[in-house]
DNA sequence: CAGTGAGCGAGCTTCCGCTTGACTT
């Protein structure tokens, strides 16, 4: 029989503390929640000032009755779960349901699981925080509220089954909103000039006009200026230039490098994740934290300096920019930083590779970088020439690390050695063409992309982000798609060999993969709760009310105080709504 | 007369966030 049990949120957590702690401690996880609002009606009271009914959901059945029993008992039970406002409502949640005293609770936080941070922490036990909890009722409640009395204005004004919620119908805004700025977008074309030089010395070097020309007469015109134009370097400027490593992998960065680096859907790299972090092979898979502890830096700096030497290492402590990141956990990192790779499934593989050297290169030396700028004049126009290079001077973590960037478009850009060249120096035109280009449309969100918009917005949290596309989906809001392009056609003038000749060249246009789109009922349903639901549909809404849970966390507002002012013209509104508006066909 | 179909009524759908594992495709 143990003295104390011991509970945290996750099974996987749990073998790990259990090793920590004495046979004198049960360790047992949660698994999540284990209470929630009564799931078949409204589940909260209004007229009792909005008192909420909660229920344990028929899967939580089994292990609450299992707590309840091991904490009979128990001497002591200590309430473990994460520090946020989540985890504080868990353990008001256990204290309930297992009908514990508050004589023998003690609740404990810890932001590193290491054997002397659990020790520190039951050493500095404390009660549960009330106002964090009231925060999170706040919370859960809003969202029952306008969940629930929303979705069913649907059912009878657009088709049944649908659904409305504060995150996701924010999620569907966003793509029916981008859909429809690609629709009214003009596409104008403008003429790009590139030309390639050969220096005295016979080496080539491509450089880029610094115009570009609005219509083909005025690119016709440059080229034939060109034509009896001298070339010189007329500046030749080098400058030292840094490149600095990412912060360490949050669940959100982590899905976007993992669909742009091996295009895996964001369930597809969460699913890998918490494959990796079941083996104990990587750090908790759902955080806003781009924290590491003091262990995980210090082992980190020493594979460094083993590998790469002294002064590739330069210690780093990244601030969380997110907005509402609650910070109960630290960045997606490898466990133990020695091991750089893992056996198992190709898939693992990859991404623990990913995720191991995004750690190690988070603590590496900045790249220092040399840029070259050479101007060129023609002797007979005004407009230059911009040739740029640029040389690696010290690797730092580019030894180890490359994001990949959204945009690779630039497709002619030289980079890398410039040849020798001094100012004044002559150069000769071997070719110079104007090339037609189109100006793109914003472009269309992936599922990536997407989750990085709603965390730059403060809505939804890592545990929500796969949910929230996956819901989305199922609902006929967004479908993800790929898109054949089209034939375009575009036109090139060519100077070479001293006379200017115009041609017609195809390219592909338009081809999208894996892209969210809206369906005809994702636009019909935007459109109808922006008329309806401004305030709900408003991109801050999330962030104004996460403001008053804060208050409401630091004891300065009632929860129920702020149901009462928003639910009071909501649900005005939501009548108004079910009993004048039109229904809707789409 | 038997089969069809119009018309009616009852019952269902739904939120976000925390955590896995069971289940299908």
């Amino acid at each position: 029989m143990s003295k104390n049990l011991f509970i945290v949120e996750s099974p996987a957590k749990a073998k790990t503390i259990e090793g920590f702690l004495g046979k004198d401690y049960k360790v047992k996880s949660s698994i999540g929640h284990i209470r929630d609002l009564v799931e078949k009606e409204m589940g909260v009271d209004i007229e009792n000032d909005f008192e909420p009914k909660y229920e344990i959901p028929a899967d939580k059945k089994a292990i609450v009755a299992e707590l309840k029993k091991l904490a009979r008992e128990a001497d002591t039970v200590w309430l473990a779960t994460d520090e946020d406002r989540e985890g504080e409502a868990i353990s008001w949640h256990l204290f309930e349901a297992l009908g514990l005293s508050a004589r023998k609770t003690k609740r404990i936080t810890y932001s590193e699981i290491t054997k002397s941070a659990i020790l520190r922490a039951i050493e500095n036990p404390r009660t549960i925080d009330k106002n964090l909890v009231d925060a999170q009722q706040a919370r859960r409640v809003l969202d029952r509220l306008v969940g629930y009395e929303i979705s069913p204005i649907l059912w009878k004004k657009v088709k049944p089954s649908l659904s409305a919620g504060r995150v996701q119908s924010v999620a569907v805004r966003l793509i029916v909103e981008r859909e429809r700025e690609i629709q009214h977008f003009k596409s104008t074309s403008s003429y790009k000039v590139t030309a390639v030089f050969h220096t005295e010395g016979k080496a080539v070097l491509k450089a880029e006009l610094n115009k570009k020309f609005a219509t083909r007469e005025e690119a016709t015109a440059f080229l034939e200026k060109c034509r009896t134009a001298g070339f010189s370097v007329s500046n030749l400027e080098t400058k030292p230039a840094r490149k600095s490593p990412s912060a360490p992998f949050t669940t959100s960065t982590l899905q976007q490098e993992a669909g742009r680096k091996f295009g895996y859907s964001v369930a597809q790299t969460m699913r890998i994740a918490q494959h990796l972090y079941e083996n104990g092979l990587i750090t908790y898979m759902r955080t806003d934290s781009v924290n590491l502890s003091g262990t995980a830096i210090g082992q980190a700096t020493d594979e460094i300096k083993r590998l790469y030497g002294e002064k590739f290492v330069h210690v780093r402590q990244y601030k969380t920019k997110s907005k509402g990141a609650q910070e109960a956990h630290e960045a997606i990192r490898p466990t133990y930083m020695n091991r750089h790779g893992i056996d198992g499934e190709p898939q693992e593989m990859r991404l623990y590779d990913l995720i191991w050297k995004r750690t190690i290169a988070s603590q590496m030396a900045d790249a220092e970088l040399e840029k070259t700028i050479v101007t060129i004049k023609a002797s007979t126009a005004d407009e230059v020439f911009i040739a740029t290079g640029e040389v690696i001077k010290f690797e730092g973590f580019l030894k180890v690390y490359f994001e990949t960037r959204e945009d690779e478009s630039d497709e002619d850009a030289q980079e890398g050695l410039l040849p020798p060249m001094k100012t004044g120096e002559g150069l000769t035109a071997a070719e110079i063409s104007a090339v037609e280009r189109f100006t793109h449309h914003p472009p269309r969100y992936t599922e990536a992309s997407l989750v990085k918009k709603l965390e730059e917005l403060g809505i939804g949290r890592p545990s929500t982000y796969a949910p929230t596309i996956s819901t989305i989906q199922k609902r006929g809001y967004v479908v993800k798609e790929d898109r054949t392009g089209v034939q375009r056609n575009f036109n090139v003038i060519t100077l070479r060999g001293g006379s200017v000749n115009a041609e017609v060249r195809t390219e592909n246009t338009g081809a999208e993969k894996a892209k969210l789109f809206p369906t005809d009922v994702g636009m019909v349903v935007t459109d109808f709760l922006l008329a309806n639901f401004p305030d709900i549909m408003d991109y801050h809404f999330t962030a104004k009310v996460e403001e008053d849970f804060d208050e409401i966390a630091e004891g300065k507002v009632d929860w129920r105080k702020l149901m009462r002012d928003f639910y009071k013209p909501f649900h005005k509104t939501v009548e108004n709504v079910a009993e004048h508006s039109e229904r809707q066909s789409g």
